[in-house]
DNA sequence: AAGTTTCCGGAGAACGTTTTCCCATGCTGC
DNA sequence: GCAGCATGGGAAAACGTTCTCCGGAAACTT
């Protein structure tokens, strides 16, 4: 029994006895072969209401030596619970979320509950079908990273009063849902600590435009630190996107007035930028500091490797994971709660003063 | 009607009529609504036989009224199919199953099918788990992307005895089950090909030891092509892992004897490769063209942007997905069948003469 | 000794579909 | 006029659970 998560065949070689792994073993079969009433091996393998010793023995003996295995379905129709959630993204193929997908497949596998994956291409309207589809599928819960602020709060907003929902990385307006996301605000006043104890002095930002959330937070940090860091030369702002090509277009913008630091929104910006301070004849660290947020694994292995923010991607999906299952059913009572998680400066040699 | 995919309510706000969003609105009240039978309402719904066109409307118009929407999991239960298939994979985090995820949750939603996502870290026993629990949760089929070619075999053969089972990119041992994958030896030999063309006469291979079906491949193919290259030259033949530590630390073995090509078993030893070899001081690709395999993101974005092979992932998906459908149900008929699809150069910087 | 509470176990009703019967009706062909 | 046959529709049996009753027996109470 040790391997044979799912083989309820014998040892090796399927010679003699238990040919039954054809005609799928019921809570019937196991009822007959032990004697006792479905509802009674229903109760021993559920362990919802105590049963004699004997009799749960024997049912268990019976159970196991069929090979029985509960039917998900039925019992979803029954209990009116799949024991799934429903993750819907933008875009999988963004280099931060993969790791934050598989924190959150850990953290539910290991409470028993399986995860529907939605990529939504960074529509919203894709988004709202895939949100739909999982609903009907009668997920429990729904994990979400909504594709945009507001054009996807109404379907969010819809679905949230529908099962619980747990918003993250990005929001989605206020009070629509629970919401778990890094403190922005935090993680980049750590990089311009880091940057002003190393003696930088002329930072500037490249940033994302729009109304995402990590975009918003993100720029206003650097703009309430830059101006605390010398309220006289507070630093030139660029808005972009959370593009590599943003990022190299970028520097081309703001090389001419010689920074000494260049601070990007995320790690794609950053390594654009880096490529191109690089292609440029700049000498970084030396002459200008890189930094990025996020630390997806292209940081570590960008040329130099890039000082960034650490999400705590673990914490991260730990905190959503608690969150859905602190939200009991209907999802619509109780306030929405939102949980800021601090992240990690990672030091690397682009600030390596 | 139209943006409301999954909201049965009405439009905008809620004052008046159906607030019967509450308690699901069943094939039951449909009936009740329209004055005819449960069995008619399924009918006319599913389309499963024909019904007289007076009776089909006022069911159609009952049932948009009230909303209703079906019940996935009832349907699965009676019907035996939950129109869901498992996707099982070593580490989403590697940068190359992004993308392959992509296209599979995209292929798969076309037809109504919903995914379950298993990470497996990279480890044979939590692989056999995941797939037994989902075979537990009664998918209609599994996708899967072995861990290990011998160590994922015996849980594969005893999963595709139960339901149809696709393998990606990896197989796990003749005859086990059906499988897709790029045609690695083609892919290498246009690698090999395009480096001969443009005057590289001293290869060498940085490759993967162990059985995985690419590292094996992909190194017989070098082997091949670089003996018919030069007879006398065949290359010296590192292995190691596919990481980009061993990319770089296989650099520091063989850039004594001065090589013009280094060929990589994928991308991230070339990008391994490339940022020791610049780091010695070497000229990519003047002195020494380096290449890839896999076309994984990070290629585009290195400097020089590396010249790799890419894989045809949507075809990938889309003869996944085809050869899931082909096979009808208890999988263990017919023979098993292998695609192999034809890869296609991408040349970039790192190899341009 | 008669209530009363526990305890263990069974019968059977849900859950919301799909599908198999079966019964009307209205037709066609003799 | 009657067998035969489509056609449209309904009743009800599954599918495999969980869970609510209910009953009997044993163990306490009074």
């Amino acid at each position: 029994m040790g391997n044979g998560a799912y083989a309820p065949s014998g040892s090796g070689v399927p010679s003699e006895g238990n040919r039954e792994t054809v005609a799928e073993v019921t809570l019937r079969e196991v009822a007959l072969a032990s004697g006792c009433s479905i509802a009674t091996v229903s109760r021993v393998l559920a362990g919802t209401r105590p049963v004699g010793a004997e009799t749960a023995r024997t049912v268990r003996a019976a159970a196991e030596r069929l090979g029985y295995r509960p039917n998900h379905v039925a019992r979803a129709l029954r209990s009116r619970s799949t024991g799934t959630v429903g993750l819907v993204l933008p875009q999988i193929t963004n280099p931060f979320f993969p790791s934050l997908v598989r924190e959150l497949e850990h953290a539910l596998h290991a409470e028993g509950r399986a995860v529907l994956l939605a990529d939504c291409d960074d529509d919203p309207v894709i988004e709202a079908a895939r949100i739909g589809a999982f609903l009907g599928r009668q997920v429990d819960a729904l994990l979400l990273i909504p594709v945009d602020e507001r054009r996807s709060r109404e379907a969010v907003a819809s679905a949230a009063a529908q099962v619980p929902l747990v918003l993250l990385d990005r929001g989605c307006g206020p009070g629509v849902a629970d919401s778990v996301a890094v403190d922005n605000a935090a993680g980049m006043a750590l990089v311009l600590d880091h940057l002003a104890a190393t003696g930088r002095r002329r930072p500037c930002f490249i940033g994302a435009a729009g109304t995402a959330s990590a975009a918003v937070e993100r720029r206003a940090a650097y703009e309430a630190g830059a101006a605390a860091l010398d309220p006289a030369a507070p630093g030139r702002i660029e808005l972009g996107d959370f593009s590599v090509e943003w990022g190299r277009a970028a520097v081309d913008l703001l090389w001419p007035s010689r920074p000494d630091a260049v601070i990007c929104a995320n790690d794609l910006i950053a390594a654009g930028a880096l490529q191109r301070l690089r292609q440029l004849g700049a000498d970084v660290p030396g002459e200008v500091a890189v930094t990025g947020f996020d630390d997806i694994p292209l940081a570590g292995l960008a040329d130099p490797a890039l000082t960034t923010v650490r999400q705590p991607v673990g914490e991260l999906a730990a905190e959503a994971a608690r969150l859905l299952a602190r939200r009991p059913a209907g999802g619509v009572r109780g306030p929405r709660r939102t949980v800021r998680l601090a992240p990690e400066l990672v030091i690397r040699a682009s600030s390596d003063a």
